[in-house]
DNA sequence: AATCAGTTTATAATGGTTCTAAACAACTGT
DNA sequence: ACAGTTGTTTAGAACCATTATAAACTGATT
């Protein structure tokens, strides 16, 4: 029910799938990153049901395009999403490639001094890299 | 000449690929960004043998394990090399995807006041993402 | 219920990157 | 200079995350 008009007010239809996805994703006591892969494991676990990868695809990807989801800028052969969608900062331990939530106040405001001709700043990343 | 000395003290046998590369990479007036496919182009622009695409690989990985070279994380389903490897941030150009060097003076120092046990901060990178 | 538009799915295709193994080139010691 | 050794290049194959395809299905609308 809880993700019933949040999905039909963004215009998407509630599909078991995608009720199913927001659970995975939404239905959860903190916020966390993930990857495709390992998204797919998590609802394997949670469901018996099975969905299918390029479902898994498009709804990651319908929901980044309504705001629900955003990617991070890391290097890696994966992308990573974060179902964290405020302005915050990001950890990357290189050994195992999990990422860490940054709080605002563990960093301090940035600024930007520099402007470019015709463009808006659309967001401002932080990743802080950490080996052992 | 300015590279045989570069390449034989990193290791790295100074072979006529090599040397190519490294001219095309660093005998520049300005640092440059660039992907494997630019590059792969602007090697073939800037010589009239070949290259093999596999040794453009080898070789980009080579240089960036040496530190003459370093990756840039964007979200982007190519990796992103900066041939500028000091400590400096980025703008991101969502419309064309290229990115532009912050001078660290118009940043400001990044000061991050959380620590993670038994970790190293090895790199701070700022990505500041532009739209119209 | 009939229709329409949106969604799911299995599967194929794509494309950047890495692997393979054979040919080749640079170094070392003599 | 030569032979032996090791490192490098190469074409092509393999890999694998992601995207495209198009047919079956489902939810919404009338
Ligand atoms: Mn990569
Ligand atoms: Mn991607
Ligand atoms: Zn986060
Ligand atoms: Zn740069």
């Amino acid at each position: 029910m809880k993700y019933i008009d949040k999905l039909r007010n963004s215009g998407l239809r509630p599909t078991k799938q995608r009720l199913q996805i927001c659970e995975v994703l939404f239905n959860t006591e903190r916020t966390f990153h993930f990857t495709i892969n390992e998204l797919e494991k998590k609802i394997k676990d949670k469901i018996d049901s099975k969905i299918s990868l390029a479902t898994i695809y498009n709804t990651v990807h319908a929901f980044e395009k309504k705001g629900y989801l955003k990617q991070i800028p890391v290097n890696s052969n994966q992308t990573y999403f974060d179902t964290n969608t405020t302005n915050h900062h990001h950890f990357y331990n290189l050994k195992d490639g999990k990422l860490i939530d940054l709080e605002n106040s563990d960093v301090g405001p940035i600024n930007i001094k520099r402007k470019i001709d015709g463009k808006k700043i659309k967001s401002i990343e932080v990743l802080v890299k950490l080996e052992d």
